[in-house]
RNA sequence: GGCGUCGUACCCAAGUGGUUUAAGGGAGCGGUCUGCAAAACCGCGAUUCAUCGGUUCGAAUCCGAUCGACGCCUCCA
């Protein structure tokens, strides 16, 4: 019983044990606010919301923390390129980030702390390293962290320090490193980096990009912490880097879990700005694709596994949303209060697979095969008011895991509900070509009307 | 070259030594129901788990080789 996860760093599946009783800090690598995110990256961001919301459900408290990155050599090169400067470039990405979040359901994390806004906690950090040894400052100013000093380097990544050296690009023309693996704490102010800068101990510059979630998962998550999640490309270097930056300036334990997601694939390549073979969630919803369906997508292929996005795939999204949506309303027709628990054991089932290491396909075959055998019932007119309510009960606790269940009812202005009404009438005379012909009407609003014994029910098409 | 992941039906995908002569979803076909639809239900659908060899009483599951796909080693979710 209880959570088992796969843990990158020992490349086991572990139990899962917060550190302080039932409450759970967790952080995770958020973005890099320079451009609009693409799909991909969500994939990532759909995976925490899956493990805040089992771990949630468990009866966890989560105390989530999300960087954004405000600065970076991407977003200088694009205030270079756009004559303009960080606060005016970044504000309307950060914007579409929190939007683009929510679109796709998933939970706000409890902090969402800006680089811009911790330099002062990021010198500090730097500082301790060069105390203890662990950083160097060259002549320019800037401070490089020596990964010779760090006898655990590479432990996470399972990459040697020997065989880096064969291949670390040589930038030495770039910053005076003394080693070329090594990487950048500090690095000084040069003319492209136009007005970006903050004074420090060593000279007017910036932060190397690693040290910022150091300094902000420590500053609001303790030295020590539970869970450090993020794409399996920021194994190397990033997390890496992050390990020898922390432990070597605290000398405790940094991470208990870290936890890595697979990519999203076009084409059976990793989908990747720099390849231009991405899409943002808008163009997807541009394509006609629903949110929920592109939640359903990425959420439902385990998180250690690479998807490969097609658009047939979406369309089978499509299409199991419907299943489950369809389910939700055949017991909404009928059921009474929603209250009792005589369903728990699917509940349980769910939980048990769930359970291991976040199986979702075998949690979904659970609450699919529970709805085939509930939809029997109804076929045959067997099930009460009582025990729909009791499986509305459930199918809600499930949708706290998927949420793209329930939805805001469809509202429909006067005219519309004057046509439905209009409907039946001409149905009940067998005016057939009306009937099709206001159905038609509606179907063109992406709503469907179908006939049942209980009068007409209005569903909201998802499917294209 | 180094490190790692993976290859299960038309598509996606779970299962990682016996309770599986392999879950679940999508698509398809046939049927029930329906004015027609839609939804739902029922039935059909891998004697087989990339290939070859080995271990074992027993393998999709372990070991080896081969083939193929992908990722990291450089910014990257």
């Amino acid at each position: 019983m209880g959570l088992k996860l796969y843990n990158s760093f020992t490349r086991k599946v572990e139990s899962f044990q917060p550190i302080d009783n039932n409450k759970v800090r967790l952080y995770s690598c958020g973005p890099t606010i320079y451009d609009f995110a693409h799909i991909g990256n969500f994939r990532a961001f759909i995976f925490i919301d899956l493990l805040k919301r089992i771990l949630k459900f468990s009866g966890y408290e989560v105390n989530h923390v999300m960087n954004i990155t405000d600065v970076d050599d991407r977003i200088i090169k694009k205030c270079g390129v756009e004559n303009t400067s960080i606060s005016e470039l970044t504000p309307q990405y950060l914007d579409a980030f929190y939007e683009d979040m929510n679109i796709l359901g998933i939970e706000p994390a409890e902090y969402y702390p800006l680089a811009t806004e911790h330099i002062a906690d990021m010198i500090k950090l730097i500082e301790k390293l060069v105390e203890r040894k662990h950083a160097y400052i060259t002549n320019e100013g800037s401070v490089f962290f020596d990964i010779t000093s760090f006898v655990d380097y590479g432990k996470l990544s399972k990459i040697s320090t020997d065989s880096l050296k064969q291949t670390a690009r040589v930038s030495s023309d770039e910053y005076e490193k003394e080693n070329p693996t090594d990487f950048a704490l500090w690095k000084a102010w040069k003319p492209e980096d136009g007005d970006v800068g903050w004074n420090s101990p060593w000279v007017k510059g910036r932060p190397g990009w690693h040290i910022e979630c150091s300094a902000m998962s420590m500053k609001y998550l303790g030295e020590y912490f539970d869970i450090h999640c993020g794409g399996t490309d920021l194994m190397f270097p990033h997390h890496e880097n992050e390990i020898a930056q922390s432990v070597g300036a605290t000398g405790n334990e940094f991470v208990n879990i870290w936890l890595h997601c697979e990519h999203l694939l076009v084409n059976n390549t990793k989908m990747s700005k720099s390849l231009g073979n991405y899409f943002t969630l808008k163009d997807l919803l541009e394509k006609g694709f629903a949110p929920e369906t592109l939640r359903y997508f990425l959420l439902t292929t385990h998180y250690r596994q690479k998807i490969n996005l097609t658009f047939e795939h979406l369309d089978a999204a499509a299409s199991s949303v419907e299943r489950l949506r369809d389910f939700r309303c055949r017991l909404e027709l009928l059921a009474g209060e929603l209250k009792g628990k005589t369903y728990a054991y699917v509940e349980e089932n769910f939980l048990k697979v769930m359970n291991e290491d976040l199986n979702i396909s075998a949690g979904l075959a659970v609450i699919f095969n529970w709805i085939r055998d509930m939809n029997r019932h109804l076929d045959l007119n067997s099930l009460s008011s009582e025990l729909a309510g009791e499986a509305l009960v459930l199918l809600k606790r499930f949708d706290m895991i998927l949420n793209v269940i329930f939805e805001e009812g469809i509202v429909l202005n006067q005219k519309d509900s004057d046509l439905i009404k209009e409907r039946e009438v001409a149905r009940q005379n067998k005016r057939w070509t009306r009937a099709d012909e206001i159905r038609e009407y509606f179907l063109k609003k992406n709503i469907t009307l179908e006939d049942t014994a209980k009068g007409t029910v209005i569903k909201r098409k998802i499917k294209q």
